[in-house]
DNA sequence: CCAATAATGTGGTACTTTCCACATTATTCT
DNA sequence: AGAATAATGTGGAAAGTACCACATTATTGG
């Protein structure tokens, strides 16, 4: 597997995250920006083009998943990016050959495309997004498993109890975990439906990782979605501070800042 | 007061549909197909993009939309007016109240569409199309239930024993089938998995519902879904011939021309 | 550390797009 | 019909992009 901190893959993960908050990039813009030769950037349009991430146009790309991403506003471009750090510095704990399951959300959905920017290798997804399962089923060596349930419009993913009892059937390596909130009790959810998936697929994961942006932290929401000991590693944007630092460190799980 | 009949005004229209099922438009193609110099195209991107239409980038324009359907093949874009019909006819089939199951394809996405417009009342709709649930997820008292599986990219949909044990929980008023192929010995398609997928859909419910254009007419390919008698109705744009139309009355079915 | 490989840059040519001013051709209004 | 206006085409210069072969510079694996 390629290094994740290689100035290819580097670039290659920021022009994704580029596209996710807006629909076009073009070449002489990335060689600009990256400080590198048109021919380069035109080689990792057509790299990424090759792998379905992104679609080539004259002069630039296009994003291939035009309907998940509204991201107009500024706050909300901003919080893409912070999304997509997150989600590059999580691709990096993927390796090849493993099997790991992607809950539905914003910052998981960004997660599912560094990882299709980032990935090399063979992969076995199981998720209940559809965002996340129309991001990775294009790439080569990726087996997509998208589970079965109540499809709900806003998330554009799949709850109920047949979606946890399908994700009961499978072990997995990794599980990704996004949430509403993380409080010293444990992450927190609006969605009771949302949280019975998340705790499903917790269940049978080695290792569960924890997406969340830094906005997040001291949010109490409907429901604690786990103890903070089943989390083993949070990502996020920022250290977390005060008692919730304390509770975190207390339980051994490791942060990492993705920055 | 402009006309909306003008040359202009038409080719304007025709950018935005195009947009509507791909990502990208180039101006030196549109120039080509609509007969105008470039410079023309490109005054039209122009007055849309300042319109809010559409994006510009360097030699086109990209789709503002958010929302739009995964890539169709040139083949199919052809035939999208015939399917539509097919779709509004069956729409007509579905009573509020109705479990539906739809599969996967083009012909039952125009369908699923048709059905978005023209429906009134509940509706139960068991899918394991990602098309077909996306677009009617959003519709009002309608309950998705998406179907579980490998999902394959090129079809946007799932399959696997999976799909198929799954279906095997559900009853359905109707089913809408698609197919690659009709023959007297009944419809037929390219691949094993959709195949076994339409079978456990057929067998679930009271009625079966088969949606193929006239193109499809004694197309052999793979394997044989299931022997002719078991499906209730035809819906296509033409009415069949010869062979095929003696072992279609032969046993009963149905036969609905759209116009 | 060296060799092999991957990634990147360079330079040149051909092609495409942009932009602009102006000519030409519809179209509309009275 | 005739004038005014809108739409479109033309041509050329400037800028941008694509493509290719090859040189140069990392980076990786022994």
């Amino acid at each position: 597997m390629p290094r994740v901190s290689s100035k290819k893959a580097l670039r290659h993960q920021q022009i994704v995250a580029e596209l996710a908050s807006r629909p076009a990039v073009r070449i002489s813009q990335l060689a600009e920006r990256f400080g590198v030769s048109t021919e380069t950037a035109r080689r990792d349009l057509e790299e990424l083009s090759q792998r379905g991430v992104l679609d080539r146009t004259y002069g630039g790309a296009v994003t291939r998943y035009i309907g998940f991403q509204p991201a107009v506003n500024e706050r909300d471009r901003h919080a893409v990016a912070e999304r997509s750090r997150i989600g590059r510095a999580a691709a990096a704990l993927v390796k090849p050959g493993h099997v790991v399951m992607i809950d539905s959300g914003s910052t998981t959905t960004q997660f599912a495309r560094a990882l299709a920017a980032a990935l090399a290798g063979p992969l076995t997804v199981l998720t209940n997004s559809l965002a996340v399962a129309t991001t990775l089923v294009d790439i080569a060596d990726v087996r997509v498993i998208l589970c079965p349930g109540d499809l709900n419009g806003r998330e554009r993913g799949n709850y109920g109890a047949d979606t946890v009892s399908y994700i009961g059937r499978y072990f997995a390596d990794l599980a990704f975990i996004g949430a509403s909130g993380l409080t010293t009790d444990g992450p927190t959810d609006v969605e009771s439906r949302a949280c019975a998936v998340k705790r499903a697929m917790i269940e049978r994961a080695r290792r569960t990782v924890l997406l969340v942006d830094s906005t997040k932290f001291d949010q109490k929401h409907l429901e604690v979605v786990c103890p903070l000991s089943r989390i083993s590693e949070l990502i996020t944007d920022a250290a977390p501070q005060g008692r919730l630092a304390r509770a975190i460190a207390r339980v051994g799980m490791s942060v990492r800042v993705a920055k």
